[in-house]
DNA sequence: ACTTGTCCTGTCATGCCGTCAGCTTACCGT
DNA sequence: ACGGTAAGCTGACGGCATGACAGGACAAGT
């Protein structure tokens, strides 16, 4: 399905290739998350991984590139996030838990990627197709199933109407991203890190159910 | 207060001085809404300012400096965000209508400067103190309130106590950036720009009061 | 006209970008 | 084992951005 690896000038890139590639990688990923964005220099990521720029034009066309290709491994984990929501009960007991879940595993996923996902949500932002179709693929990870089960709280009866399922999910999600991504905030607000959690939780429970979580 | 405008090399800069370097601003201002940041040179904005590289130096240490500038001159700005929220009733009919008008100012600002907020974010979130600041600044025209206003609603027993209310008004106030910032995400969901304020600003109520808007 | 201080730019050393030719290395068939 | 072929890597190069400086242009006051 995907076909083989290739350089650029279209050689197929063998065993020893993939792993300079892939080292290539590792050394951007790690510059992402020491270095500001616009100060990454092809230059600096060929020395860090043991070569020079010459190679690391062989497997990328620019930093860009290269940035999109980790961005890309990285939606494909994002995938895993599903099951944050899919197949939750938001009655009863269980509800403020699932919302709990949710918050950590969104904010640990977040974490885990942040330097990525920064640059992923500068491209966003400028306007760039593919990475807003990456962002969209880590947000619709979450907020696809998310917006069923407003769905189908709708349906039940248990939840406002009035209010677009799409937009409800989409808005918490967003509030999930932000959260994450600029966690020091709510820092200089007071609010500590470890008390994110239990903060955030009754929000997203709030904005599903449109009811106080039960004590 | 804040003293002359001064050059790089510490000369007080005259009236010709103080055009040129306003005319470099407008042009980087210019550059950053129709580029990605990544991709915007000093020798680029010169041109389009009918100068030279060595005037721009004249005035800004690098882009980044220039930035600044002009994200400072934004925050300033975002002191007028305060008035959305300071001093609006929360209470019956009233409520909703602050609450549309919050997010409906909040939307309009970001929209304004979204290109020099986009890069004030990703500094932000990279760690840069000055950018943080001044996102900050932006954030808290309308948080401070805000959560003053949930504070009031909590002593007078009309909102749930059990929530931190900076913690509440942070949230909001990041899902409404986060909002502006990623418009097309919505649509991408299907809910149109038009939309985004009626979807918004029920939130934005539940949030602050606990309660679903009144019909 | 002369002086003074502001303002701008030509020029230069430095360093990164992005490409190519060419060398080395690994693999494979015989 | 050996030669052929393709993969893999890099030195070197022209081009351009950076950032510093010195000197020339210019405006304003005397």
């Amino acid at each position: 399905m995907t076909g083989q690896v290739r350089t650029v000038d279209g050689r197929v890139a063998g065993r020893r290739g993939q792993e300079t590639r892939q080292k290539l990688l590792d050394c951007l990923r790690e510059m992402l998350s020491t270095s500001p964005y616009r100060d990454v220099k092809v230059i600096d990521v060929a020395r860090m991984a043991g070569t020079s720029p010459a190679t690391f034009y062989q497997y990328f066309p620019d930093v860009e590139g290269a940035v999109l290709e980790i961005a890309e491994e990285m939606a494909k984990d994002a995938d895993t996030l599903k099951e944050l929501v899919a197949g939750k009960s938001w009655a009863g007991k269980s509800g403020p838990t699932t919302s709990e879940e949710l918050v950590d595993g969104f904010l640990a996923f977040w974490r885990k990627n942040d330097a990525i996902l920064r640059v992923v949500t500068l491209g966003a932002a400028e306007g760039d197709k593919r990475f807003f179709k990456i962002r969209m693929t880590v947000l619709n990870a979450v907020a696809k199933p998310l917006a069923d089960s407003v769905k189908e709280l709708q349906a039940k009866g248990q939840a406002d109407k009035s209010l677009d399922p799409n937009a409800v999910a989409g808005a918490l999600v967003s509030l999930l991203a932000s959260a994450a991504e600029h966690q020091k905030a709510f820092t200089s607000w007071g609010v500590k890190i470890k008390d994110l959690k239990p903060n955030l939780a009754p929000l997203v429970y709030l904005g599903v159910t449109g009811k106080k979580p039960p004590k």
